[in-house]
DNA sequence: CGTATCATTGAGCTTAGTCAAAAAGTGTGG
DNA sequence: CCACACTTTTTGACTAAGCTCAATGATACG
């Protein structure tokens, strides 16, 4: 197999023969890019711009599901209707939208589209995967920390390994299922004993990854 | 398309083509299906038994990331390594094991496996969203509770819609991240406000469903 | 430059974790 | 069939972590 160890390879000459069936749309902060419970007609790909896939609960909460950062390809479902909302977080979004219809036809056509296709999937559920074992952490100060670790390592790095986090205190919040006031309070924490440092609200250096990602933070204030 | 509503019907006709390439194994209790970082050269299929896809993480504590029952895929992996072990947990388990390489060229050949293949595979992501939303709940009852709507949806009915769980009270305290007493308690407590009854220690019949949904228990004692 | 959103901090209260022990099942061999 | 050991489950008491409500500061945006 002449596969490298991640995707950018397959991925891009997957995304080279589905670009002449995509749309491109542009977004606005907060717009809907698809709703729970409509019909799944499409798939996307994020190609710039931040966005979020989320649940409404029965009790009016909102849980982020999956955290939508450049390139990354979701709308994948089941059944025959979405089961979460996707919108855009950043105010300049744009997707590339495939038709679902249209992507069997290639299928049907391409096998090796078919795997490719496979292989974005996977990287979606392993995303999925990676968010569940982030909140399945037992202190907040885990789940704040392991979540800083991952999203760093899918975001550009500015000098000094530099990021600029993309979305609030909110959306991490409901990204962890932890209330804001503790997303904030943990962050100051993290930083007081120096595994992180924070540039103004957004900035952040992961300073100590290793503890992070194990999560030994030693308690006690 | 005449695909119906659920898979079923798709299901079946994929294991059928995919039964001539299959190896059967037959596990005891705790044995492992497959190992964390191991070569990721097979997919599985749950063919009897109950198992539990878990990750151990850095401080020893162990995860269930997706129950398997009956008929459930599982295996699939972004990269090259399984990131996560799968074991047996019930004394007679079964699965049906197959070479990633060999379904390879059967997706090569034949576009309607791939299209099936796909479709499990956004089974298993849905499992897992599932179990993200579970976990995303505040409070334990309500997890507990969900816990219980959701894999009773998954298992056969005996009679009054009763169902055995296939799992101890630690299991289901790893897929929620909280501790079995805190599991117990919520059982208790479920039970004693009408929610749910029990009849032995697995024997359960969820009695109102839709609460335990929505997620509104009422609460102080 | 004002207004809305976002972020931080504080105080009190509730929930769930921990440690510990008792009770209820489960299985084994005599 | 019963006794014994082992595992699982339940319950209690105590402690600590995080949620809620509330107020103040900081940022961003028009």
């Amino acid at each position: 197999m002449s596969t490298p160890e991640k995707e950018p390879r397959e991925g891009e000459s997957v995304t080279e023969r589905l670009a002449p069936h995509a749309e491109t749309i542009r977004y606005r902060r907060g717009q809907e890019i698809c709703r729970q419970g409509e019909h799944a007609e499409h798939w996307f790909r994020l190609v710039r711009g931040v966005a979020r896939r989320c649940v409404v609960r029965p009790d009016g909460r909102r849980q982020i599901v999956d955290l939508l950062l450049d390139r990354d390809f979701f709308g994948f479902t089941a059944g025959r209707e979405y089961e979460y909302s996707a919108e855009a977080v950043s105010g300049e979004a744009a997707v590339a939208r495939y038709s679902v219809r249209r992507i069997h036809e290639l299928i049907e056509a391409d096998p090796a589209i078919a795997r490719a296709i496979l292989d974005l999937s996977f990287a979606a559920m392993s995303r999925l995967q990676q968010q569940l074992l982030t909140m399945g952490r037992i202190t907040a100060r885990e789940k704040v920390g392991n979540f800083l670790v991952e999203i760093s390592d899918r975001l550009p790095r500015e000098q000094n390994d530099r990021v600029v986090l993309p979305v609030s205190r909110y959306d991490i919040a409901d990204c962890l299922g932890i209330s804001p006031e503790t997303v904030s309070r943990s962050l100051t924490d993290l930083k007081a004993r120096g595994f992180i440092a924070l540039v103004g609200t957004r900035g952040l250096s992961i300073v100590d990854r290793v503890s992070l990602r194990e999560g030994r933070h030693i308690q006690a204030h």
